[in-house]
DNA sequence: CCCGACCCATGCTCTTTTTGTATGGGGTCG
DNA sequence: CGACCCCATACAAAAAGAGCATGGGTCGGG
């Protein structure tokens, strides 16, 4: 069945009349009778009776009327819906992320984009960095929110956000008085490094000049276990500075004092040929903060 | 949109295959791919990505996905309801009626009906006979059942049922007392005709052969109304037995007893021209009945 | 590294469907 | 009784659909 006829049909027993009917539809007459009579003979029903001043209804013909308002309406409905999924005004974006990532920006980048686009829903996956390509890859997220990012083929990324960086001390250890810590402060201090080494990697300059080699006591799996174990009391951690929004026990955090500026990048990923409204948007979404955040964050960091 | 068009997408998105959903609708693949280009330029929309083993849905394709079982499927209902609304397994059947003929077999014969007709919504109109004519013309009853019909053009009728005559007496009329009433212990009782005579016309014969004059002292509006009259104690009515099924206070029923067999019919009536399959139905019931109940009926009363 | 297998896309032709024009039969109204 | 309006049909032109042949691309195996 197709459903311009469906529509035919609808205008011919609105108007109750098939010439009327054409007229309204901008075609001729002969045309219309035989979609009707063609729907009449798919169907095996006869759906008008023909009078001397026009058509009238069969009860079939009624039936099918009240169905063919409904399943219309459905078709544009569903049109309607799907022309929205296409330009990114509804549907699902997947979104990777890790460990501290989350702790950063991304609340607010989402949240932001939630605002233009109420109605996609949001989902985020919290997988490991070799993971997020591998899934960016082959399309199962779209974008992945991560520190430190090396080169990885048909895969391009930008900076979303840097942030200071802070040391978090076990409350019982004497350099907690201290109101910062300095890099020689730490050079016989046990260090928790992470999986990614996103810190040290991003510390590498500042490390070089002050030929600062760290003991690395413990390994964590990223920056909110490393925190973790410091409040266990395994030693000191570096940090960036959105992991202040975690609260644990017997944690203090320190602002790292350095000579030289130090501060520890967010980006996002995303495939170069992946040009979905979706992802333009969404990179629109990290641009604007970008814009907006950026450098009062690098100047003067906002968290205390 | 063609829902052929939506039932290859349906296969091509559940074979992720052009060719293979080609293969299992029996057209080559270069068709398909057309038709589902064609979906998309209509739509606006990428429905596929193409890759090298085949297609994948995009998000709109899966919205699509979604919307397109149920289009399908609620087209499908429609297309069966609308066949069983067309063979008269479902729908509405409108049936004329007119006073006392409601508490004759009518509601047996709607029971019966019903029964073989479960989703055929029956709607009684309770309206003067010649308007009931007028209705069927105009086609807005089926039928109609009545006692005396006349002759109407492109009109018929078939006898349903016959039923013996009785005489309904106010308690305080002394023929109360009698089993049985005669037709000259009427000769001086004021009768209570009704507005379409049917009992007078029924009994035309027997009054000749007697010579009898009614005295006609009010008139109803119809047989039930002459029994409330009779209960007011306005005179006494000649009833045909399905009326003993109104329990009046102060109205007892006395056979009129005949020498010959004096009978009231009850008709159906419908348009010769209509052949819709709900009127055949229907009048198959009142043949079945005329068959099964009619004889006795005629014979022997069942009534008490 | 190339070759065959498989995928989708496209150009071409033939068939089927759909459309418009012209016309006819039947009913209604002045 | 003739003008008028309705629906149905015949016929030709236009459009859409289907199949065949073919091309570009990717993936695996020799």
């Amino acid at each position: 069945m197709d459903v311009r006829r469906l529509k035919y049909f609808i205008v011919t027993a609105e108007e109750r009349s098939i010439s009327r009917a054409a007229e309204r539809l901008h075609i001729t007459q002969p045309p219309l009778t035989r979609h009707i009579q063609s729907l009449e003979e798919e169907l095996g029903v006869l759906l008008f009776t023909r009078t001397s001043w026009g058509v009238e209804l069969t009860q079939a013909g009624a039936a099918l009327l009240k169905h063919a308002h409904n399943i219309s309406a459905h078709i544009e409905l569903a049109t309607e819906q799907i022309r929205r999924v296409a330009t990114g005004q509804a549907g699902r974006i997947d979104i990777g992320v890790f460990g501290s990532a989350m702790l950063s920006i991304i609340p607010k980048l989402l949240r932001s984009f939630s605002a233009t686009h109420p109605d996609v829903k949001v989902v985020l996956h919290n997988t490991p960095k070799e993971r997020q390509i591998g899934a960016l890859h082959q399309g199962r997220i779209l974008v992945a929110f991560d520190r430190y990012l090396p080169e990885f083929p048909n895969i391009t990324s930008e900076l979303v956000y840097r942030e200071p960086l802070y040391v978090a001390l076990n409350q019982s250890n004497p350099l907690a008085q201290q109101t910062e810590i300095k890099l020689d402060d730490l050079r016989n201090e046990p260090l928790i490094d992470e999986q990614d080494q996103s810190v040290f990697i991003a510390c590498r300059t500042l490390f070089k000049r002050h030929s600062f080699e760290p003991i690395v006591a413990q390994k964590a799996g990223d920056l909110i276990a490393a925190t973790i174990m410091v409040s266990g009391g395994f030693g000191t951690a570096l940090v960036p500075e959105s992991i202040l929004n975690l609260q644990l026990p017997n944690v203090v955090f320190r602002p790292l004092a350095t000579d030289v500026e130090c501060l520890i990048d967010l980006h996002c990923a995303y495939r170069k040929d992946e040009d979905s409204r979706l992802l333009n948007d969404m990179l629109d979404c990290v641009r604007a903060y970008q814009r907006d955040q950026l450098p009062p964050a690098a100047g003067t960091p906002t968290a205390a």
